[in-house]
DNA sequence: ATTTAATGCTTTCTAAAAAAACGCAATATG
DNA sequence: CATATTGCGTTTTTTTAGAAAGCATTAAAT
């Protein structure tokens, strides 16, 4: 599951892509509209200002906003900023990789369907964007 | 990321998948041969009877062993037994569904791509079993 | 029956991580 | 200068993971 410190972020990002014209936006503004806890949520923009996803800018007017096209954000980008490896088993990660203790991967049988799960995963998720997610697709109605 | 838990169970059934004949075996023997300690493997064994897929019996010549053939043991079953959830979202999850607090489903783009993660994790992880994971693939050789 | 070899089960402990709050510093605007 | 705002290290609280302890129960062998 994603922590609620990364989901939060989902939300934010989601919030600030549709702002139109890439306005600075309080953090209040966001804490309030999201109900995300107002120094979580101070601590989360900062990380993502570092990874340079957002900047911001201090004093009167100021506030958070996109540093790139929240179409080249990529899902995976801020999943791992935050929440780590998206791979089931670290000996498996690309970003995170560590060796398994008691296991010599190849001859593995776990380690094998680890990866494909993995690949899956990244598909999705190297491929989707934050513009993606902040496009409400409400023409897609599901019948009830 | 799978939790040391799951990542043990995992070891464990393998371990007992590739017994012969399906004759019990002392938790202590799986907790030598897959250096897991020993009382957690004891909790972890006992979920996965409560559970059917183990049985065991006391005594001597007693131990684990399966109550079920390991290829009728999905991983997903496993995983959801001991980690819960498969899914990132809980407003997405097939077996642990909770709603989100400020998300309407319909109209969320985050919503849509994490049940599409959800299923191409699903179409491996309830595919797979503990049969396949427990066949060494020592035939696929990697060239390092 | 008694002894011994095993698992069964509840409880407790510890440590780490996640979640959140605090307080003041730094900076930008007007 | 006054005010609005983020920056950032520290601390606190809560939750979860990981592991251990200890006694109860059951089965088999003799």
């Amino acid at each position: 599951m994603l922590s609620k410190k990364t989901q939060y972020a989902f939300q934010a990002l989601m919030y600030l892509a549709q702002k139109k014209n890439n306005e600075p936006v309080l953090i209040a503004e966001i804490s309030k509209k999201k109900k995300i806890p107002l120094k979580f949520l101070e601590n989360i923009l900062l990380e993502l200002k570092k990874a340079e996803i957002l900047d911001s800018k201090k004093g009167k007017g100021g506030g958070y906003f996109f540093a790139k096209n929240p179409k080249d954000v990529q899902l995976a980008t801020v999943m791992r900023l935050l929440d780590g490896p998206i791979s089931l088993l670290s000996c498996v990660s690309l970003y995170f990789y560590e060796k398994c203790n008691n296991c010599d991967e190849r001859g593995c049988g776990l380690h094998l369907i680890m990866e494909q799960v993995r690949d899956a995963n990244l598909k999705i998720l190297e491929k989707k964007t934050i513009a993606d997610i902040a496009t409400k697709q409400n023409h897609i109605v599901k019948s009830v």
